[in-house]
DNA sequence: ACTCATTTGTTCGTATGTATG
DNA sequence: GCATACATACGAACAAATGAG
């Protein structure tokens, strides 16, 4: 179903988060994986690009591959992944409120905000994120009706990617992501228990199909003390 | 030097810069782009590879290869830039003080909090980042001595890496970041123009060569008005 | 509904270059 | 110098998605 270099991207991936190769330790070489995996060492090359891409191994010409030390890269928000993936990766126990489920139509302003296309309309949807009985984030996201149809607020409660991309068969593909830190607004103290911190750190996604055309506004709003971004990047 | 698909990556590149090809707009297929590089398709989708990745263009099965809306990424701290690089390409005029500049020995809680190893000498260095006048972003760098040999307050004001880096000869290679909201310390009120602001916004990023050791802790603390982080992250 | 050319996606095999020990 | 391992490059083939006829 899949390529055969995912696949064994993610047996590799699957070994080393199971510990079965551990931190400084050297993965088998490049030829030795093409024996293990009766693939072509382009094959086998494309997998381990993707775990070194991820910041799971570094690789030293001449040498080998390295298991790097993975402490504290456990994905509050890598890559483009839904809450409910993040929150399960975490281990944490989280549970969702929808508040506010309507639709609306994308005017001027709201177009200036959200990038999406003006005069459509769209679900807009407030979601929030409870930790240890205290409300940490709010969700205000924004969904093109015309391409994701039919939503309704029990798949809110859920997962709405998987919705997306499993019952409509959408293929989500990129998006374009912004940091902020912002005041509190009074929607902010209504939704969360801001206690008395005066801010909020903010993440604003504009999130696209794969053909390029972008279908989402999400902004995340997190009570800035329980706020942990993380990331892992390359030099060139 | 470098290497073909570098290069053509590179002139690709600078086209979509220069907007000799618009967003929305196709690029030549893969095999035109053999014919005009002389070049093998592996090498063609090697260089293409590194702008789809940077979120400068996106393909589609089928179809062909589109220039996407670069309205925000254009100021992009996204990938792991010096401070000078990202200023430069963002256009601002900053300047930079260095308000303290030591040698210092790594003890156990300064190993907590940089992860450095214990019992290493390292430079301290506080940079302060200046636009329009105000002081908005705060530096605070620690770098292993025993690697980043020879440093001065004079590079300092510049740039660290471009010394690291062309002086020095040294590779780096990955960088660990943590980005949070932190609130505002004694140490932030005296370097920065914090005015009334009561947090700030901290990226911390631990730094390592190509080769897997890390030479480098630091933490960027930015007044939070004036903190924009930037991402571009695709869906696998 | 079907065929066909175009374009991207995956895989293979092979060769040569370069860094490490 | 030599063996090992990663880095780059070429060429070929077939698969899969798209759009035009």
């Amino acid at each position: 179903m899949n390529s055969r270099y995912i696949e064994i991207y993610e047996e590799i991936k699957k070994e080393i988060l199971e510990q079965k190769i551990r931190a400084g330790e050297k993965l088998p070489s490049e030829n030795t994986y093409c024996k293990i995996y009766g693939a072509s060492r382009g094959t086998i090359r494309k997998a381990l690009d993707l775990l070194v891409e991820e910041g799971f191994v570094h690789r030293q010409h001449g040498k080998g591959m390295y298991v790097l030390d993975h402490h504290l890269i456990s994905f509050s928000f890598g890559g483009l992944a839904s809450f409910k993936e993040a929150a399960e990766s975490s281990g944490q126990f989280f549970t969702t409120l929808v508040p506010l489920f309507e639709k609306i139509r994308i005017d001027d302003s709201l177009h200036e905000k959200t990038k999406l296309p003006v005069d459509k309309e769209a679900y807009k949807i407030y979601r929030i994120r409870k930790l240890d009985q205290e409300r940490v984030i709010l969700d205000i996201n924004y969904f093109l009706t015309e391409i994701v149809s039919g939503l309704t607020i029990n798949q809110a409660e859920g997962s709405i990617y998987e919705y997306i991309e499993e019952k409509l068969g959408l293929k989500i593909g990129f998006a374009q992501r912004v940091i902020q830190v912002e005041p509190v607004t009074a929607k902010d103290r209504h939704f969360l228990d801001v206690k008395s911190h005066p801010v909020v750190a903010v993440v604003k996604n504009f999130v696209h199909l794969q053909d390029g055309t972008q279908f989402e506004y999400t902004e995340s709003r997190h009570r800035p003390d329980r706020f942990v971004f993380t990331d892992f990047v390359r030099r060139r």
